[in-house]
DNA sequence: CGTCGCTTTGATAGCCTTCAAGAAATGTGG
DNA sequence: CCACATTTCTTGAAGGCTATCAAAGCGACG
């Protein structure tokens, strides 16, 4: 718990004190950075009073849950969130991290119930946005910036699948990591310092590997001097190495 | 050539051939199960105008290319497309096939250039569609119709995901072929017969496996029966088998 | 201090990749 | 229409990497 509040502060742009703000998004500390940083800029401010107060989440819960009635997306404010999608077969498959300023439920939107079910990895907050003002937002203009929002999501997705084809594990990890190094210097973090609440489970099943050849390699890397030893909050002490392992990224 | 032609088609709406039908939606032969067949209903007749004359492509013949500036997507009307990616270490990654009806070319519009260049396997057909009146559709009132165009692309990418983190070839081989069965289905084809026009070497490497794995595997199960002997139209003997392997699909 | 969950480490086996060669299909020129 | 060259696909054998099974650390928590 107490690490979980340390990997917390490091990544909350908004500190360890969620709730203390108004949902209004000129005041949200993500702004710069937010998906929806290009609709702001020509209309959101009018939408402001109509996004939902920031959601304040526990470690575990539940933002929602597959099949559950879908009628808004969510932007993460600060924490860390995993969607998580179960097969026909009964299998879980680790679908995609959140780090703020990032959106997520969108797949509801196509039958109107979620296809997965999306839960807190640390403490965290998240905005609440509900269909029908996205629809204002197009309405008042702003289809050029959300043509530029989906395929922002698209490439994202184009990059996330190219690391899954390359059959190395190494690449497949070092992919990941450079990914979220590229997150954190957007949100104008250190790159090398990246919080990984997840266990080591979720991260193998992420990248589509066992859990103990993961684990190998992270300690491989480890005994090299590539990588710090901490777990939740990983050290990237030769990023050249690591992009070197990760070549394969556009 | 004439086999080529053949495939065609069998895959063709629009039969053998094209360029003589107007751009409009209405008399569109994917128009049931094109991505925007939402937006027609609501709103596409109002455009159907402004939809340029079906652009009519050879086999190899580029829809675009990277880095080409982006001002328009593209929906197919008939025939298959790929999409290539190349990283910065020179790796060339099939990203994707384009079947009719399916939406292509809107990850340019995220920097206004093309991220991966788009090529014609056989002959081919294609409605092209200017951003600016993608624009227009929004303004019109076509926001949730739009939503689900997105989710539905974003469920689609989480299924290829799905398979590609599968580790097994077996696996990973028959998800493709169950996607492509349901593509068919859509299209109201009969999901047995599969028009396979890419050559193997792309199909590897889009599943993330070798030329040899994957020829290796196809051999096996023709010989068990499972799938007719044919190599671009696949004929699928014994669908139930191939669903058995691709359990993991959602 | 002991239990429980998560992670690390070890040994073996299986699958896929790699390297290599041959077969089939395709294209070209005579 | 055939012969030849080129590309594409299939098949084979050996090796490496990851999965699987198994057990031992490690940390959290009561």
């Amino acid at each position: 718990m107490s690490q979980s509040a340390t990997v917390n502060n490091r990544i909350h742009p908004i500190g360890g004190v969620p709730g203390g703000h108004s949902g209004h998004c000129e005041l949200c500390p993500t702004r710069t950075v937010c998906t929806a940083r290009d609709l702001q800029r020509e209309v959101l401010g009018q939408l402001a009073e109509r996004i939902d107060t920031t959601r304040v989440l526990q470690r575990n819960d539940y933002l929602f849950r597959e099949g559950d009635t879908s009628d808004s997306c969510y932007v993460v404010r600060s924490g860390v969130f995993k969607s998580v999608t179960v097969t026909t077969a009964g299998e879980e498959y680790v679908t995609r991290f959140h780090y703020p300023g990032e959106l997520v439920g969108l797949t509801g939107q196509m039958t109107g119930r979620h296809l997965d079910s999306t839960l807190a990895l640390t403490a965290s907050t998240a905005c609440r946005i509900s269909v029908r003002d996205f629809g204002r937002l197009f309405a008042l203009g702003a289809d050029r910036a959300l043509l530029r929002l989906i395929a922002e999501r698209e490439a994202g997705d184009r990059n996330l699948e190219i690391n899954l084809r390359q059959s190395s594990a190494e690449a497949r990890i070092a992919g990941f990591l450079v990914l979220l190094m590229r997150r954190q210097e957007r949100l104008g973090y250190a790159p090398t310092t990246l919080p990984l609440p997840m266990s080591r489970t979720d991260l193998a099943n992420h990248l589509g590997l066992t859990l103990e050849c993961l684990s190998r390699l992270l300690g491989k890397w480890k005994r090299a001097g590539v990588i710090g030893p901490e777990r939740t909050s990983m050290e990237i002490f030769k990023p050249g190495e690591i992009a070197t392992l990760a070549y394969h990224l556009s």
